[in-house]
DNA sequence: CTTGACCTTCAAGTAACTCGAAGGTTTATG
DNA sequence: CATAAACCTTCGAGTTACTTGAAGGTCAAG
């Protein structure tokens, strides 16, 4: 297949199948004659291996090497337990960080809404982030 | 103060710092004799104010336009409200997949857990991810 | 008076793509 | 068969939010 439906079947863009392949993640697949890439569903499979990889945000570097390994039907123990271990631990702390901006964020909406409730046209939102951003020295 | 007990306060890089002033999010402060730039307190909550919207990852463009009318002291119930509604609603998705990305790690971490249990040695983490990849064609 | 920490500017690099230009191919339709 | 729409090609540049490095100025301590 072409590689707008390799790119629809993995949910990925076309700009971004090529890029893998430019930065080498993905190898580099068959060409039909008049030289359009030509897509096998194993192929395909990898695409969606790496756009799994990267919603995890685990960097291209590292799912390169995975690939590579992949491919090679090597065991890849080795690396992706070096690999998965910190991305891991990485994700965690990003999503820590993450649900304590929700509740930031859930606070602030709150506030707004009281405020927009007491004042429709009133003092605004701005104030605060202000108030969030300069009463927190101990953040 | 100088940049780099600012940079302290605020939490930031002194490098970020003269990124916004460059990129014209934040004001240019007064300079020393010496041509060092000179931050006061109030400097330093704007510094704060905007770290504090990045991390909810808003982008600077936004942020631009709520220091200019907080700087003003204008009223900017408007442009807050136009900027915090989007902006409220990304973050809520970004959450969303975010808490996704933790299930799933999270099963790979039990699943890569019980196999590393039985073959200490053994088939790895990737199979794992491939398995995962290949096998959620309605994800 | 020199060492080291701090500051300056400017240019270039980074990640992970996306977009646009300029052009070739394939497919559906009249 | 013509031709237009939709798809593909490469290449180079742009994006976001910074960081890093080079080359050099300044300031406090020993």
């Amino acid at each position: 297949m072409r590689i707008g439906e390799a790119a629809a079947l993995a949910d990925v863009e076309t700009s971004a199948i090529r890029f893998y392949e430019q930065s080498g993640v993905l190898p580099a697949p068959e060409r039909t004659a008049a030289g359009y890439r030509d897509y096998t569903d194993e192929q395909v499979d990898l695409i969606r291996f790496v756009r799994r990889n990267r919603s995890l945000e685990i960097p291209l570097d590292d799912i390169r090497q995975m690939v590579e390994l992949r491919i090679r039907g090597e065991a890849p123990c080795g690396v992706v337990r070096k690999v998965m271990a910190p991305e891991a631990a990485a994700i965690d702390s990003r999503i820590r960080e993450l649900q304590e901006l929700r509740a930031e964020l859930k606070r602030l909406q709150t506030k707004a809404a009281e405020i927009t409730d007491v004042w429709p046209e009133g003092p605004c939102v701005c104030h605060l982030v202000e108030a969030e951003s300069g009463s927190k020295q101990e953040d």
